[in-house]
Formats: structure tokens, sequence, C-alpha cells
DNA sequence: CGGAATCCTAAATGATACTG
DNA sequence: CAGTATCATTTAGGATTCCG
């Protein structure tokens, strides 16, 4: 029985997807950058509690209930790795109940720019996709 | 025994997360045009198999060698909600074996171009990102 | 208050085989 | 060629509990 069966084109597309990836590198920071949350937090901060004021840092448990419906795993979370990725700056302060602020830097403020256009553009086109959708069910 | 326990306050954090998305509707739509394959595709089909080429059509097939790696379910499933969404037309043409081709509408081209956006923000702060992520996992 | 650790469920994704 | 159907797996997400 020769060796070239399922387990050698499962490697083969692996590599070939790699290389798809090593061509197109910015998808894998894009791909994480995408997240649910990550667009969520990043919204919060960037344009405060009502989706559209100005930057400001926020705690965490103001970010808690701003995002409701979020549980304390994800928020740690995608915090931590926005702060990890430099996109926000963590502040400890020793009060008595510690108080943690976040805030975006200028790289999560440029970030959040870009995020702010592909916001608009959903906002923007929401009805003519609703319109689509509509019209593409009803014909099924 | 009470019937205020876990399912109750599940509900309501359904209910405020509701709420929260009924603030911010676009969010939805953001989320379903962030996800992983909606974007290489939309990629693909926007820049060519080069990743910086022109808008064109492209085959089924073509699109699965392309996008290396991705199985015909996904493809599929991404392919149909971008057609319903009205971002990509599906061409077929009785020819004797079956040719389909996928096509940006103006709708898809105007969102290639904000992510195109997204991807170049992507590419310009990998590094930075990289740097920040070394600086930060070797304080570890 | 701000989180970390644990356990658990559901959804996204993928491999594979089969059909028009 | 262009898919659909099914099953297995991975992963994201969430509830709960406890610690600094």
């Amino acid at each position: 029985m020769p060796t070239t069966t399922a387990a050698e084109q499962r490697a083969d597309a692996k590599a070939q997807y790699n290389a798809y990836l090593a061509a197109c590198p910015s998808q894998q920071l894009l791909a994480r950058v995408s997240g649910k949350w990550v667009t969520l937090v990043l919204s919060a901060l960037g344009s405060g509690p009502e989706c559209d004021g100005d930057p400001r840092p926020m705690r965490y448990s103001e970010l808690g209930r701003v995002l409701a419906g979020v549980s304390p795993k994800m928020l740690s979370q995608t915090l931590k790795s926005l702060e990890r990725d430099g996109l926000v700056v963590r502040t400890a302060t020793a009060t008595v109940p510690v108080t943690v602020t976040y805030e975006l830097t200028d790289l999560g403020l440029s970030l959040h720019g870009t995020v702010r256009q592909l916001k608009r553009w959903s906002e923007a086109h929401r009805d003519e996709v609703a319109a689509h959708q509509a019209s593409f069910d009803s014909v099924r």
C-alpha cells in the first residue's frame, strides 16, 4: 500500500494554508483584531458608553456595565490581549479598594479610527444588506 | 424551591446584551462581516489570488485553490452568506461540467475598500504590535 | 473592586464521503 | 465541477467560585 493517502493530503493542505498566510500575514493580526469583544471594548474605550462620544479611560467595572452581558472572564481576557498588543494601557491605583482604569494608546486610537470606518460602513449599508437578505430569502 | 436562580440570571444577561445590541445595531453586521473566511474571500475576490491585484470574478474551485485549506463546507457557507447579504453575485453557466463564478457587487466592492484599510493597518502596525507582545511577554 | 481558576456548553470549523 | 450531508473536533464563550 502506498503511503500517499489522507494523512499526506492533510499535511499538504496545512502547508498550503500556511503558505497563504505567509503571503498575507496581516490576516493573522486581522483575525485577532476582529474578535467580537475586541471590537466592542475598542468601541467603548474609543467612543464612550454612548457609542458616539470621545475616547476616555474607563474602569473595569464600568466596562463591565457598558458591555452588559460580558462575563468577567471574557472582559479580562480581551483586555489582557489588548494590553499585550499595546492597544490599551492598564493603570492600577493603590487606593483602598483597588482602582484600575483602561485607556487606549496611540496605537489603539489609530485602530479605533479604522474600526470606526468599518462601523460606519455597517451603519450606512445595513438597510441595503437587510433588503438583499429579505429578497434572497423570499426566493428560497 | 424559588424559581430565581441560574435560568433567570441567564435570561437577564441575554436581555441586557440584546439591549446593548439594540443601542449599537451595527455591531451585528460588523460581527458577520468580520468572520475569518469572509475576510479571506473578500480579499481574494477583491485583490486577486496574489493578494494585491484587481477585483475579478473567480470560480468556485479557483477560490478553493487560492484559499488553500478551506473545506468545501466553509467555502459554500461563506459564499452563500455573502450572496445573501448582496456582497457577491453567483453566476452559473450551463456548460457541460457546470461553470460557476463569483464576483463582488458594488456593495461588496465598497466593503472590500474598508477591509483593505483594516488590512493596511494590520500590515503597517504588525511590527509594532509584535514588539509590544515581546516586551509584555518578557516581563511575565 | 479587580481579577484568576475551574468547569461546562454551544457554536464555529474541519475532515470525509457522497450526489447532481 | 460544484456543491451537500454527516460526523468529529476545536475553540469561543459563559457560569461559578475563590483570592488579593
